[in-house]
DNA sequence: CGAGCTGTTGACATTGCTCAAATTTCGTGG
DNA sequence: CCACGAAATTTGAGCAATGTCAACAGCTCG
């Protein structure tokens, strides 16, 4: 599918110059006269939907950013149950690492572009220009927010207001100038539940029951329309 | 409680040099020879038990090293829901901000004593010393992985393993040479149920139904006591 | 010694789960 | 473009784990 292999330089968004989500990946902290060296150190992945990216333990030897497409992270308990721990977009960094393995699993929800960087390689990032460091401190401290009021989330909160914050999250997280009242939720049911804390079946009926209310719409599965965005947010506070 | 108040030096536990939790905090990526710079930056502050340290959403003017004692993290919902995020332990990092406000309440469960620092001194630690930020980088690092595991407590683990794996994690987080089969749980039963996504009735039933297996020994609330740690370790991976 | 707090136990209610079946969606090939 | 089949989603009925409400017990601190 990429045309990598002719002669030919690398499509213009394989050029760190104009890559697409430059702004909000860790390269933000590389200046621009240094996006040569950037771009000695990565290649890129394409992964087909449901691809397994690397799984929990993995010796890890890479890591990644998300050029195109969401992953799904995941942990699982021995007997199968599964947590998904974070949708990534386009941007996110990805492949956090403990004692040397990946500390969760991650899965290319649709089609899915990464740019990959050997370990080795960030890590010459890092000492090299310290600002890497403080921008890859930076999205740590961001995700780990996020890490907390997820457990807010899974910890005390009812199944419809799970899925309220999370619509109202995706929201916002997809569109920060709140210009578009509507959200595509490209993963499956399973996905949801499993992020969720909740049963397949328990997201549906809950999907059901806010279209019942008239809180949404879904004009299919994978898309969620807010007709009023307020009543939303009401909804989402109060129980 | 302290006696900084007369002209004496610092009490010895008050020196960097002789701090007791150096090693487990950031101050370990300070070299021995900047302990003067590092102690100009900090003072202790005692807290009684229950007392807060800040709230949530206050404008954040301090980060804090815990010097003794334990800390629970929290975040609350409008109704007064409370999700405990964390329990934080001598040398633990306590300050997560994000916007210039702390992103979780925080108080002390017993008597607490803090190593405190003003957020400017943090900074200029941080552009003058590196390897401070390389360490701080390395304890979110470290943070964000035990949030994920938490995630999958919350969202996927019967009132049972919760419990289970809570005591494990104190056990091992405690004492890591694994010598002591014993643990105390200085918070409250409100306290960990708001921790694991239970209620105090659950948590204190679930208790009692361990004791009663004969898998630990409660002299009293406060403190458990594993006489058979390997049978522990295998009922929190079967149920 | 008594009040009040914390923890435990009991009875019952409820949310969300399990198992099962119907329906819709979507990719594939004709 | 349409038909078919597999997979995903939705819906239904019953149930179980955990929550709620209430009473009791044990400790601690005045």
């Amino acid at each position: 599918m990429t045309d990598t292999s002719n002669a030919v330089p690398k499509p213009s968004h394989h050029r760190c110059e104009t890559c697409d989500v430059r702004h909000r990946a860790i390269c933000a902290a590389v200046d621009a006269e240094h996006n040569d060296r950037l771009e000695a150190l990565v290649s890129h992945h394409d992964y087909a939907p449901g691809q397994v990216i690397f799984e929990e333990g993995d010796p890890a030897e890479y890591v990644f950013n998300i050029s195109q497409g969401e992953v799904r992270l995941y942990k699982l308990l021995p007997d199968g149950r599964r947590q998904v721990t974070g949708f990534l977009i386009p941007g996110d960094f990805l492949g956090l690492i403990t004692d040397g393995a990946y500390a969760y699993g991650a899965e290319a929800i649709g089609p899915v572009e990464l740019c990959c960087m050997r370990l080795s390689g960030l890590e010459r990032l890092l000492s090299d220009m310290p600002p890497v460091r403080e921008r890859l401190l930076d999205m740590s401290r961001d995700e780990l927010a996020a890490a907390q009021e997820q457990m807010l989330l899974l910890g005390r909160k009812s199944a419809r207001e799970k899925i309220l914050s999370f619509l109202l999250y995706r929201q916002r997280h997809l569109d920060p100038t709140g210009r578009d009242a509507s959200v595509d939720l490209p993963m499956s049911r399973t996905d949801i539940a499993d992020y969720l804390g909740l049963t397949i079946e328990t997201v549906s009926r809950t999907f059901t029951a806010l279209r019942d209310e008239g809180l949404i719409e879904l004009p299919n599965p994978h898309h969620v329309i807010f007709p009023d965005m307020d009543a939303v947010r009401d909804a989402a506070e109060a129980a």
